[in-house]
DNA sequence: TGCCAGGCCGGGT
DNA sequence: ACCCGGCATGGC
């Protein structure tokens, strides 16, 4: 009994330490291949959340002019979107799609920001109390992939950022499972890399680039795919 | 022309 | 706990 819970530690510890090398692997040979990507695009902390609602299941492309709409509009910042009405923010952010969904979460982050830390992200961030990822996830239309985007790339808190390219590349190199949920994956990176914000950064943005790039759903080929060697 | 994109929610079983 | 339909535009 004893004896078989040693073994499996034993084999544990072994798998994690080949993990962390073969995770630190893949992320040399991205960043080698691409370089650094210089994430999240986005001038302000606002945008960058604004932005992270915005290309929910969307092409980064329609986002940007949603967001250079809101821009133009003055919108882009927590007082004056807070202080517009829903049909007006849809409006605006009609190219980034979901328009109507979208806008009403858009509101609901400032709502909450209002209402929780005075309209001020300086507030949001500096709450040294670390509940602020379950605060998030209760903000209707922040799941946790945008939760951990807007702690991330606004917040700067090393939370390692899951999305559909993370799934669908690591599932295609039987590191998860083709269903493995959110959290699971998030564990695999959380558990076998340094929690280093800055790693955590760049290793997602290579992610997304790579999946653009070389891991679309249908095609089942990875082309001149810089991850090719770890099939 | 149809499929896809840096998800999430609500209702049903 | 799982599964599913809905949400919507623009690019290829």
């Amino acid at each position: 009994m004893r004896r078989h819970g040693v073994f499996k530690m034993g084999i544990k510890r072994g798998k994690k330490k080949d993990l962390k090398k073969l995770l630190l692997g893949y992320y040399e040979s991205l960043f080698g291949a691409f370089g650094p990507q210089g994430w999240w695009p986005g001038d302000t902390r606002f945008e960058v959340i604004v932005g992270a609602i915005l290309t929910q299941n969307t092409a980064w492309s329609n986002v940007e002019k949603a967001v250079r709409a809101l821009k133009r509009e003055g919108l882009l910042k927590p007082a004056t979107m807070h202080s517009t009405g829903v049909k007006e923010i849809a409006r605006l952010i009609r190219p980034a799609g979901y328009f109507n969904v979208k806008a009403r979460r858009l509101k609901n982050f400032t709502g909450y920001l209002f209402k929780n830390h005075s309209g001020s992200l300086g507030r949001l961030f500096n709450t040294s109390d670390n509940g602020l990822r379950e605060e998030l996830l209760g903000i209707n239309g922040i799941g946790p992939e945008t939760a951990d985007s807007i702690l991330l790339y606004a917040g700067r808190v090393p939370e390692f950022v899951v999305d559909a390219y993370t799934k669908r590349i690591f599932s295609r190199h039987s590191l998860i499972s083709e269903k493995a949920e959110y959290g699971e994956v998030k564990a695999l990176f959380m558990e076998n890399l340094p929690g280093d914000e800055s790693l955590f950064n760049e290793y997602h943005a290579l992610l997304v680039k790579t999946g653009k790039d070389f891991c679309k759903t249908r095609n089942p080929l990875c082309g001149d795919c810089p991850l090719g060697g770890f099939l």
